[in-house]
DNA sequence: AATAAGCGATACCAAAAGGTATCGTATTTA
DNA sequence: TAAATACGATACCTTTTGGTATCGCTTATT
């Protein structure tokens, strides 16, 4: 069960697929639900679910005929711990920036 | 000049993209040294190079005839700023959790 | 001046993504 | 029990995506 970075990021690269997570962080819904609150076909909508699921950004339980969808926070964490590894270089930025004006008019020596 | 969030988050949705990040990270490289780390051609690389510059990753700029490219905070921004919005379901997710296991015995009868 | 290096742009291709239509199944409800 | 509801699954279509091959332009290099 290795958290899988590309599932995730890949599930939220579609506008449909953030605009259900919005809907899904303020209330569980059925497939239905989120279907009325979108111009396509509950089919469509189901796709995008699974993709969802797959990526651990939803969470799905049954009752009854229902399923209901409710946010899980698990791919989340996936994308924004993979986007902690560059909080580094956004530290590091104005050091670069200063760096780069430093040595703007005079290119490093050995490449002349 | 409107921070485009699909953009940005397609272009971190292709793990060839993201791994040019992290390389870019390191520090600064041209389009072949670059297409060096990958088993693909210069114009594939080149293809993502477009897209990271799309989705403001990355930015370029010319020496002679190289084309240096540097990792861009901006489009990490945009990112981290739409995953913000889930903080507060964030929060509530031990609340939300621990009121699900209240209710698991007896079905909400209406939907609050 | 001739040649090599670094790159942009385009045409082209196979596979994946996003969508619909349709049929089947399980669960409520009348 | 019969009908409606909520959904799963599949086939199918069009567009996008990720890749190659190729040509040509500009900038070094000799």
């Amino acid at each position: 069960m290795t958290p899988d970075t590309q599932d995730s990021f890949k599930a939220l690269a579609d506008p449909t697929r953030r605009q259900i997570l919005m809907q899904l962080s303020q209330q569980e819904m059925t497939i239905a639900e989120i279907t009325d609150q979108f111009d396509m076909t509950r089919a469509a909508i189901k796709k995008h679910l699974t993709i969802l699921e797959k990526g651990n950004l939803i969470s799905v339980k049954t009752k009854g005929r229902e399923r209901i969808n409710s946010l899980e926070t698990d791919g989340l964490k996936t994308v924004t711990d993979w986007l902690t590894y560059f909080d580094h270089f956004w530290d590091n930025k104005l050091n670069r920036l200063q760096t780069t004006i430093a040595n703007n008019n005079t290119d490093h020596p050995d490449s002349d």
